[in-house]
DNA sequence: TAAATAAGTTAACAAAGTTAATTAATTTTT
DNA sequence: AAAAATTAATTAACTTTGTTAACTTATTTA
């Protein structure tokens, strides 16, 4: 009966390599050109096997997307655990964030259909972004502890965290960073340094 | 020879119908379903006749794309016009790129990319952003006046600025903004506020 | 060993972008 | 005004893509 766990596992390995190679082709050159024939080609069988893994092409970069979110949530625990301060904490998730998107691109573009890679299937269906994981909320516990204001004015200082993180992020992918790629990552920080700022000042001065 | 005349601006209106259909059919069923045949469905001519008006499909995004960012320059000049103060400008000039973002989106999207609208060619050919206009410029000018520290600085203000700019509005138009789409426009407004603010802060500080 | 199941391949479809060949219409030239 | 040349448009066809159906080959089960 070992037999029927190997093949089980051999199953999850090839299932691994699809979404693998999928990764690999889109990193090497973009979304546009990841098709199933490309895949199959690498992982040495023809295409209707992928079926048998993924229902769609769709599938295959709405898997990615959701181990993005779970990987992205993972650091930020990593975070959580390391830092207790929340600004500091606030600022470690925006460079965990960053550090995610330079790291893999790819991942981040079907993350948030950024550079053609396209999946709509959660657009509207959030739940992938609500339950299986709330990116949210680690900054919104910061947010909190730190602006000591109302939760819907802590929730709008989070949509406005989010806001600079991502914008700064998918300028840079864009490579629409004026001051230059080399400068771009202290740009942000100091950008970042220049929001968690501006929370105190409005607790300060409260 | 008013022939030749009527001719061409024929040829001239038919290229802006292909254009017209383009961004129809984007803006009711997303980019992924505008296909060159659905848009000579519409124009009543067959497929090969796009071909006498652009070189490919890609070209007909891009054609949206400047399109949009020379647009975009004119709302910005118009708000230039209409008001002096640097902080007010600022301010104006982001409701400016929100309302156009919410009033066409397609355009938006093919602007950057969003949304399974992919138009690579001016990746890296960032031409049309530096030389056709410099969407910066306007932006900056005011910070420059505002801020009045060195121009690296500034700089760095403006990436700032349009990083919470286009945060916003591509979280917004991937519906990731928390608190709600009816109170979206007013956190934008707020957090302009708060970063606006904060330029003074620095410069009073200083 | 025969039957049932699983795994994989080949063949084929439809839709998409694109190009070539061909026909229809118009303009130019004689 | 008729023939030649040019322009406009269409049909046919090619390639690539996602996807499915039909078929073949291996493997497991009885």
């Amino acid at each position: 009966m070992s037999n029927k766990e190997r093949r089980r596992k051999e199953k999850e390995e090839l299932r691994q390599q699809i979404l693998d190679v999928a990764r690999d082709i889109a990193s090497k050159d973009g979304w546009q050109n990841v098709t199933i024939r490309k895949i199959c080609e690498q992982i040495k069988y023809t295409a209707p096997i992928v079926y048998q893994y993924f229902e769609s092409k769709e599938m295959i970069l709405q898997s990615l997307r959701k181990g993005g979110f779970i990987q992205v949530f993972h650091l930020f625990e990593t975070v959580d655990k390391k830092y207790k301060a929340p600004e500091k904490r606030l600022f470690e998730y925006a460079l965990t964030w960053w550090n995610f998107a330079i790291q893999y691109p790819e991942i981040y573009q079907v993350m948030f259909n950024l550079q053609g890679a396209v999946c709509l299937q959660n657009e509207g269906n959030i739940k992938i972004h609500n339950t299986v994981m709330d990116y949210y909320h680690p900054a919104f516990e910061s947010i909190n502890q730190k602006a000591k204001r109302s939760e819907v004015y802590c929730l709008e200082l989070t949509d406005n965290f989010i806001a600079i993180i991502h914008g700064f992020i998918s300028m840079n992918m864009a490579n629409k960073i004026k001051s230059g790629n080399d400068r771009a990552l202290l740009i942000y920080k100091n950008s970042l340094q220049r929001f968690i700022h501006s929370i105190n000042d409005i607790n300060t001065k409260k």
